[in-house]
RNA sequence: GUGAGUGUAGCUCAGUUGGAUAGAGCACUGGGUUGUGGCCCCAGUGGUCGAGGGUUCGAGUCCCUUCACUCACCCCA
């Protein structure tokens, strides 16, 4: 085997397609529910998009983006998250002449140029839904109600949501200030890179797992004390309904998020089955991703799900392969062309019908019917043929029956349909 | 970008202190009386031992380089 899928770059194959396509469903017909609509949105966009957008200093931006420059000249980007391209395309668009609020979502692969281990690719794919337009803490709720009913309804359990504060652009500043001069006292404790972050971005040192960092995070000021008593409203108010909603949630005051455009309500849905990457889905508000990319005043709320990952938690005991409703075994020259016939009517008419190719003994086609599990097999012979019958084998009860070749197509039919 | 681990048949792995034609299980193909599957039995196909260099009479085994994969850090879905 010579050319391999680049690295970071995986094949999703046929046996696990299934349930890709179970998510997928389920996450229409949940959010199509709540009142979104899909959109889809190029892989591509200027550069610029996501390096104003999530922010110049952030990691995706910095180190993380598959950039170059096309024939004329410009700076391209294979889209690292969705939600700019999607804030893009509602200004583009002047979505907000039809009705201000949108509700939106997105399924699709999105790129990120990091060193690939368990849960993380380079092309991975993303469920994204997003919320532009409102910034009543209400639609915080919908959202992660959406989200958490989505999980259930794929049949995910062991699953904590978290939620957190991030400030506003008034008030965060201040908390950063504070836990600079907090950590900088106790820089001596800190390991290398957490001395480095308490520069670039002291919310971070949270995140650190290094003994002595955690700590020194253990009475570190909290920003939920931090954030302006309009913040604080719009928290209190986000947990208030999420409460009337029946939802459980945990408060984690150390969560902060990696791109630069979040406000507000941050959350996040981890799983302890998932190895170091245990976040299946994150999110939250951005209230000043839209005047970042040169936009209107917009708030905007959403969430990203992490496809493989989610995937990967998703009970093995499903059943999601599919199998023939039918083997025909062919036997001898003669038949083939009937055979032919018969199967080509029997597609037309949506029946999984499988053969074999090569003129093999009946033997070698039992057993790779056997092994497609197809639960009929008919055997075409020269002998029934001259007489204008089949045999039709029940493979799971043994029972063969002759039926005349004239109603076949409306037997098998009638037996698919019990399948189903 | 950093660190650790692993690369032997399609898959999972054996391969002893370097020694003769490189093995097993599963999978695949054929067969076990004429046209009948799963279990069982027999046989067969399949490997430049990741790649390149070196040490040696001799390397899958030791050394160097390189590539790939995996996990972790970083960060995130």
């Amino acid at each position: 085997m010579e050319i391999k899928a680049i690295r970071g770059f995986n094949d999703i194959l046929p046996d696990e397609i299934g349930k890709w396509q179970f998510l997928e469903i389920t996450a229409r017909e949940v959010f199509e529910g709540f009142g979104f609509s899909e959109i889809r949105i190029p892989i591509l966009e200027r550069t610029e998009l996501f390096s104003r957008g999530i922010g110049e200093a952030t990691d995706i931006v910095e180190k993380e983006m598959y950039t170059f420059t096309d024939r004329s000249g410009n700076s391209l980007t294979l889209r690292p998250e969705a939600t700019a391209s999607m804030a893009r395309a509602y200004l583009e668009h002047q979505l907000y002449t039809f009705d201000p609020v949108a509700k939106l979502y997105c399924i699709g692969p999105m790129f990120r140029y990091e060193r690939p281990q368990k849960g993380r690719f380079r092309q991975f794919y993303q469920i994204d839904a997003e919320v532009f337009g409102v910034e009543n803490p209400m639609v915080d709720a919908e959202v992660i109600v959406m989200l958490i009913d989505f999980l259930k309804r794929v049949g995910l359990e062991k699953l904590e949501l978290q939620i957190n504060s991030l400030g506003c652009r008034d008030c965060r500043p201040r908390y950063r200030e504070e836990l600079k001069k907090f950590f900088a006292q106790k820089a001596f404790q800190l390991c290398e890179d957490c001395r480095r972050r308490l520069d670039t971005n002291p919310l971070r040192i949270f995140d650190c797992k290094v003994e002595t960092c955690r700590e020194a995070i253990v009475d570190a000021p909290k920003v939920i004390h931090f954030i302006c008593s309009k913040c604080k409203m719009h928290f209190d108010q986000v947990k208030g309904y999420l409460e009337t909603a029946g939802l459980s949630y945990v408060l984690n005051p150390k969560m902060v998020r990696g791109l630069d455009y979040y406000t507000r309500t941050a959350f996040e849905v981890v799983s302890y089955q998932l190895g170091s990457q245990n976040a299946v889905t994150g999110g939250g508000r951005y209230d000043n991703l839209f005047q970042e990319i040169g936009g209107l005043d917009i708030p905007g709320i959403g969430f990203a799900i992490g496809m493989e990952r989610l995937v990967s938690l998703l009970p093995k005991d499903k059943e999601f392969i599919q199998t023939p409703h039918l083997f025909v075994a062919i036997l001898g020259e003669k038949t083939i062309k009937e055979a032919y016939r018969i199967i080509n009517q029997l597609h037309l008419q949506g029946i999984r019908a499988e053969c074999d190719y090569e003129g093999k003994s009946l033997k070698s086609q039992m057993r790779r019917a056997d092994k497609l599990k197809a639960q009929y097999v008919l055997i075409l012979g020269e002998n029934e043929l001259k007489r204008g019958k089949a045999v039709l084998r029940n493979m799971g009860n043994k029972v063969q029956e002759e039926i005349p070749i004239l109603d076949l197509v409306n037997i098998i039919k009638e037996k698919a349909r019990h399948q189903e």
